[in-house]
RNA sequence: CGGGACGUGGCGCAGUUUGGUAGCGCACCUGACUGGGGGUCAGGGGGUCGUGGGUUCAAAUCCCGCCGUCCCGACCA
């Protein structure tokens, strides 16, 4: 019964457009590189989305809002920022029935508004530190476009700080990587991204420092899933973010970014994806449990199921579509990805227990009815626990520790490769970026992640990317 | 922009070599039987064959032009 192609096979983006597919999450939009997100996909964003802004207002900041429109020439203020962004910018050029005076330019991020605003509101030490966020829709016009991984158009979260101190600054960026970012992937989507620093050839335009979180796909290439920038005194430069110390002298603030999209919602399947269509972590579900009513009669005792659940904390949805045949609802929970299934029928009831169906191992067993509040919930932190571990182990099992650039550079055809940055260094980079393998982050040997890239005894993690 | 492939019902494809007036799977609609893993049977609807021209009694098929899409490189959350 082999509904969608392997993930580990070549034809690994079939594999990943098919899931998409299958499981209804997304649709291609009429614009090429557009995406529609269907109802179930976007719960999944809606899940990450809430579970992100918790921890993101956990350390201190706070939302607003900033136009969509930018005047081209607040871009124009940082050089390297928009060099780096001119190729894929999406430019308004008329509006109202005529042609504009200055061109506007749909925002690929928000650092130049932001830092225009955050100069009027920075006056003072005492207004320091500024931490904001905002969810919002951004455009860059990307080449290659790819569902869910890079569209012309996603949704992001992106945050804006402004600090009185570069170590202010440098701390709060750190935070919001391991604390909001990092917290999150691990915990909530089971995926264990390597946490590190971007080199100077990966950093974000304008940046002192990137600090990344990537992912390891099921082919064994590298998904960015989110980044953290110091942005130094660039764009407080560029947009006179000022502020009168304590001392009472003139002072450029520091600032940060940070970001994390939609991607996600693709990593989520590279990462989980399997012969049967997406694998939802549990703590992430939308929908942790499918309730299904095999046949009509028992459908009072379904919902009297569910409620029961419900009323322990479990998030629950209940199949009492008994007009359609069972094996095509089971398939289709399957394919979303739903953790756990409870299937009641008559047999069951006569027995006054219920059939639990585990998507991650696809068993099946008998549960008392009375047991089901207390074993539901434990299967489902189970199951959890377990995919994190089975993504680690995978992965880890997938990293070379390699001594040249040539090994790393053949380790990085299914693989990612770990080697001293030393050894690499940026000569090697360039070589490794001629056969599409770049370097995807720095660690100290502890795992930590580094102060600068000259740092002794750092090692490189290079591979192909998304 | 460089290298490769492809445009045929909603989706995925066959048919093109060797011209003869369009077919398959899935999906959809109706009915019946079913229902513990994409079930069975019967019936049904839906296609300017990307586009413009040419050759021919006759073009999805051969010839020329154009348009578009996808894949591999450069960009990237």
């Amino acid at each position: 019964m082999a509904r969608v192609l392997t993930p580990q096979a070549e034809d690994f983006p079939r594999w990943y457009q098919d899931v998409i597919a299958k499981a209804e999450l997304a649709d291609n939009g009429p614009v090429r590189g557009t995406m529609v997100i269907r109802p179930y996909g976007y719960s999944l964003w809606e899940r990450m989305q809430s579970e992100m802004d918790a921890r993101i207002k956990a350390c201190g900041a706070q939302n607003a809002y900033f136009p969509l429109f930018i005047p081209q020439s607040y871009l124009a203020r940082e050089a390297e920022h928009v060099e780096g962004f001119s190729p894929e910018l999406a430019v308004v050029t008329h509006a109202g029935g005529k042609e504009l005076d200055e061109p506007i330019v749909v925002r690929p991020t928000s650092e130049t508004v932001i830092g225009e605003f955050m100069a009027k509101w920075v006056q003072s030490y005492r207004d320091l530190p500024l931490l904001l966020n905002q969810w919002a829709n951004v455009v860059r016009w990307e080449l290659r476009p790819w569902i869910f991984l890079r569209t012309s158009e996603f949704l992001w979260q992106e945050g804006h700080t402004a600090h009185a101190t570069h170590d202010d600054a440098r701390d709060y960026a750190r935070r919001i990587l391991h604390e909001a970012y990092e917290d999150l992937m691990v915990n909530v989507l089971a995926i264990p991204v390597l946490v590190g620093r971007k080199t100077k050839q990966e950093r974000f335009a304008g940046a002192i420092n990137t600090l990344t979180c990537e992912a390891m796909t099921r082919d064994g290439k590298a998904l960015q899933m989110g980044t953290s920038h110091e942005l130094g005194q660039n764009f407080a430069k560029a947009f006179d973010i000022e502020y009168t110390s304590a001392e009472g002298g003139r002072e450029h603030a520091w600032t940060t970014s940070w970001g994390s999209s939609t991607r996600m919602v693709g990593g989520l399947i590279m990462v989980h994806g399997d012969d049967n269509g997406l694998r939802v972590p549990p703590t992430l579900a939308p929908t942790q449990v499918v309730v299904m009513a095999i046949k009509a009669e028992v459908v009072d005792a379904v919902h009297k199921i569910a409620d029961d659940l419900r009323a322990s904390g479990v998030r629950v949805v209940v199949d009492d579509r008994a007009d359609i045949p069972f094996g095509r609802r089971a398939v289709d929970w399957e394919l979303k990805g739903v953790p756990l299934r409870v299937e009641v029928g008559p047999r069951d009831l006569d027995a006054n227990a219920a059939t639990l169906a585990k998507r991650l191992s696809g068993g099946k067993s008998p549960v008392p009815l009375g047991e089901l509040s207390t074993e539901v919930p434990r299967l489902l932190a189970a199951e959890q626990a377990t995919m994190l571990d089975a993504a680690r182990t995978d992965r880890d099992a997938r990293i070379a520790e390699v001594s040249t650039v040539d090994e790393a550079a053949e380790a990085a055809a299914d693989g990612w490769a770990k080697l001293p940055w030393q050894t690499l260094g940026e000569e090697g980079e360039a070589k490794l970026a001629q056969s599409g393998v770049s370097v995807r982050c720095l660690q100290r040997a502890d795992g930590g992640v580094p102060d600068s890239d000259t740092e002794s005894g750092l090692v490189a993690y290079v591979a192909r990317s998304y």
